[in-house]
DNA sequence: CTACAAATTTTGTTACAACAATAATGAAGA
DNA sequence: TCTTCATTATTGTTGTAACAAAATTTGTAG
């Protein structure tokens, strides 16, 4: 569906808005679908993230600024949200010997079942929204989007 | 910038992964300059959405069904959202005579005003965001980020 | 060794999103 | 007319986002 039916436009809109509206409202499509997924699980996307980043420390702590960057959507909070998947023992949260103004934050086995439970599922999700574009024109999407973005 | 220096990836990503990220990410920077430029204006992203809505209504009332289906980003709470513009003077809200479930919403000459004063702002952050892509390319990415959310 | 600046995290506050529950009106049929 | 259902909008509640201010620890210059 063009962007103008879904946004109900009387008008004819320009190029470089449709561009905008097409990847806002293309961002809300893969949110609300994937908030769908993880609804049973109890999760938000943020946190699902933040379990994933613990995860590709591969048994390595991670402290809040590590966490921060490496999150997609940045997240001014990291601590309340931590505090959420610390409340569900997904993760640990310990201050670092080394330098205590530092907080170690590791995934659980917990954490980590989830994930595995999920990464079908999640696995899924990417493959069937990708799936009426063949390789060469997904390639090409995230380059025109990397494109797009630079200033 | 490529998607995975942003998030910091240490491993390669699936381009299907990839081009998700690449949406989301994008989405932010779209989002981040917008509220950048509204800031001056005391207006959030919705709240001036809401304007352009009415404005093209040109002159006929919107009630809040006409208003939630043409925003991009479906907002559950309209009535709050009109609150602020009202308490603001940018629109007018009444009951419909006709059918007194309804509610008409109407700009006023000052929330005019201000999309007229916003109107060379907004189209100079549409054009510097493409500016980077030529006229095919923009068409390019329109075509596969619909293709991409058909189901 | 003290004082001050930088780094890192937490907390407080305000506003907004999501979702369900409620209210108000209208429409249609027994 | 009365009942019931559908439509439309509002409100209540809970959780989260944004942003600034504060707290804690470390490093360093005098």
């Amino acid at each position: 569906m063009k962007i103008e039916e879904i946004i109900k436009s009387t008008v004819s809109l320009d190029d470089a808005k449709k561009v905008i509206l097409n990847i806002v409202y293309t961002q809300n499509v893969i949110s609300d679908r994937f908030n769908e997924l993880l609804k049973p699980y109890d999760l938000s996307s943020e946190q699902f993230n933040v379990l994933r980043i613990l995860r590709g420390q591969k048994g390595n702590p991670a402290n809040m600024c590590v966490i921060q960057e490496r999150m997609v959507t940045k997240n001014s909070n990291t601590t309340r949200l931590i505090d959420k998947l610390l409340l569900k023992g997904l993760v640990t949260r310990e201050v670092c010997p080394e330098n205590r103004r530092k907080i170690e934050v590791l995934i659980t086995e917990k954490g980590l079942n989830l994930l595995t439970e999920l990464d079908p599922k999640v696995l899924e999700h990417e493959k069937s929204l990708a799936s009426n574009l063949n390789q060469e024109e997904i390639i090409l999407l995230n380059t025109l989007l990397e494109k797009y973005r630079t200033l």
